[in-house]
DNA sequence: AATTTAACGCAACGTTGTTGCGTTATTATT
DNA sequence: AATAATAACGCAACAACGTTGCGTTAAATT
């Protein structure tokens, strides 16, 4: 069984997304990671830290990938909130509260899901 | 006035779009109007029809942007419903009469949305 | 301390989307 | 129907994003 180890730049990544109050794109990361590694490595890790349920991926309108920690308090959280992406400011936070409510037709089976909302944020109005 | 006038491309990526039953790609779009156009018309093509309102764009979990005709039955129609990506046939399709109920916090300024869920479609289950 | 193998750096590449500019063709006007 | 104005086009070039292969490094286990 493979395995996740824990290495710098895992936890140096780690720390900048818990740092962070808003979502962050992989150019973002790179910025607050100071060059501590490659840009090919933080893909990587990226993607470790989704598979450990760590961190969370988002889609913006424009199609732009974000990522932002989880809430690890609680304990078997989902990521079915939604994300506000300001159209001014360019931040993309988590609305941990606001989860929508809908029901898909029969036979359809959910695997994950992206909510994405876009506009104008309280700071930006 | 910047009017949008009628071209052989706008018409046909139109009709490419009409023909399908599930949201495409630029790829998808470039493949089905068979070499038409070059690829940066057919972007400009549909910046234009969204700006028209006859088409939307939605982006699935993986960031990967595509275009939907919209519903012109509806009068005041609005794009609010689920897209639906199934993660076996690599479908998009809209879900017209699922359209999620949420409410934000105070002062948030809503402006677009993109509400994607992932999963398996009734033909993969 | 030695072994296993996950993780890394680097180079290379493919895809997606954008911009500038000279040319073409649609639409409005005469 | 001919002319004028300009939206739309093709082409070339480029930037950003993301992936893959491969040899090397360094966690974790024995």
């Amino acid at each position: 069984m493979k395995t996740s180890r824990n290495t710098n730049a895992k936890s140096v990544i780690v720390d900048v997304l818990l740092q962070s109050d808003s979502a962050l794109s992989h150019a973002e990361i790179q910025l607050r990671t100071n060059g501590i590694c490659d840009r090919v490595t933080i893909y990587r890790v990226l993607e470790r830290l989704i598979n450990d349920d760590l961190i969370h991926k988002t889609v913006n309108l424009e199609g732009i990938v974000r990522y932002a920690h989880c809430n690890s308090i609680v304990e078997n959280h989902s990521h079915n909130h939604v994300h506000f992406s300001c159209q001014k400011c360019n931040l993309v936070t988590c609305l941990l509260t606001v989860v929508p409510k809908f029901t898909l037709p029969d036979n359809y089976q959910i695997k994950d899901v992206n909510f994405t909302v876009a506009g104008l944020c309280p700071n930006c109005i």
